[in-house]
DNA sequence: ATAAGTACGGTACTGAGTTCCGTACGTTTT
DNA sequence: AAAACGTACGGAACTCAGTACCGTACTTAT
């Protein structure tokens, strides 16, 4: 006999969750009703997922797996590589299943405690960021610092794109977006970490073209001092 | 007769919950064990603290209006001192009140539904100068992305700082260091806002000394394109 | 065939949070 | 002074999320 497709128990669970979900909202919706729409008992729900919250989110435990076995992979030059395949992993996660993605975010604008809770998972690919990074950095000066503004830096530029994304109803595809943000991050940091090799560089400076030169060779000046 | 200094009840519940997290851990401590040491009933504690949770978290929400308004009753030209104060403010209220706040943090590091909703409280403050900053910027070109990446950067420079003077204890004065952070998060921003009056501005770049001529030639071809 | 492991159902319990009602106290109105 | 009113608290009853425990069917290894 040609086996029945038959759908996981966590699949039938999480879909009856949405479905019910949209239908009475968030709040309205039992733990129980969600167990007996997927026709399984209470206790089966709690074995599948560890709250009602849960069964909305139900990837983000093995997404932050493989971004982090991806940041692991990476040599030290090719960290910005990784951190931004690693973003490009996160955003394609929710493009891929955007359906998904699309019914999610509506629900999450809504109900506070979902809210929270995406924050808390947004937080979690941030602190995975900021110690590869500060790895990455080692102990050179003020190394904790920039890794926490890139890492801070490297998720906002990801969560602006999605969001851009998801407000649109998923109706363009936002990887060319991802990737000027992420250029703007990394032009970004790259002023900032490129002083580290000053010497083995040429000064170079930006003036407006109505600034006297006086004030031009102060700017110059000032520069050259505080190097 | 002289009015008896009869502390609020709310002070009286906020006290209760903290002595209470701290001698029996946060899950152990029932609402009513709060309430009964505060000579109150359950329905009163209620009253005063929409959840658990809140009798820590007694005055983010007092503090997020304070730096709407700061915010509010800032000029465009002065937008950068406006965030400066306003973080400044943030800190002052953690260090202001040192013991509270270490307290705290002992707490809200080891309890995860804790963490999560100070995760959450930070994101309500990086929502507001989001906002903030977006209006600063109008519709320049990429306001969204620059809005979010300014607002990430100087809640991450705060944090980074609160959270070093909170692991060592307080035993210092933080200020420093966060005008410290902050000017890097502003240089790092004011590197990339120059563009903007590009036609006022010679164009200029930056290249290795070891880099060829043709490739020199080629980026700035590039460039100019580009804008 | 027996033993062990696994997956599910069912029951009972704790505790957060809500709703509603009653009451005491102080303030205003007539 | 008495009545009307608003406010703050106590208390009871309720819903529901989450946990602990036990029993049972079904599968797999030995």
């Amino acid at each position: 006999m040609a086996p029945v497709p038959k759908p996981s128990i966590s699949h039938r669970l999480a879909e009856a969750a949405v479905a019910l979900f949209d239908e009475n909202g968030y709040d309205a919706t039992t733990v129980d009703d969600i167990a007996a729409r997927a026709g399984v008992s209470r206790s089966t729900f709690f074995r599948h997922y560890h709250s009602k919250e849960d069964a909305i989110f139900p990837d983000h435990d093995a997404l932050l797996a493989r971004i982090d076995t991806r940041l692991r992979a990476s040599a030290a030059d090719t960290a910005i590589v990784a951190i931004t395949d690693a973003v490009r992993l996160v955003l394609a996660h929710y493009v891929d299943d955007a359906e998904v993605s699309l019914r999610r975010y509506r629900l999450v604008r809504e109900v506070p405690a979902l809210r929270d809770r995406e924050i808390a998972s947004v937080a979690r690919y941030q602190r995975l960021f900021r110690e590869f990074v500060g790895e990455w950095l080692g102990d050179s000066p003020d190394a904790g610092l920039r890794a926490e503004l890139m890492a801070a830096s490297v998720v906002a530029a990801h969560n602006q794109v999605l969001r851009g994304w998801l407000r649109a109803g998923g109706a363009y595809d936002p990887f060319e977006l991802l990737d000027h943000a992420l250029g703007y991050v990394i032009a970004t940091f790259r002023h900032l970490e490129q002083p580290q090799e000053k010497g083995e560089q040429v000064v170079v400076a930006t003036f407006s073209r109505s600034a006297s030169p006086r004030a031009v060779m102060e700017a110059i000046q000032a520069h050259l001092e505080a190097r």
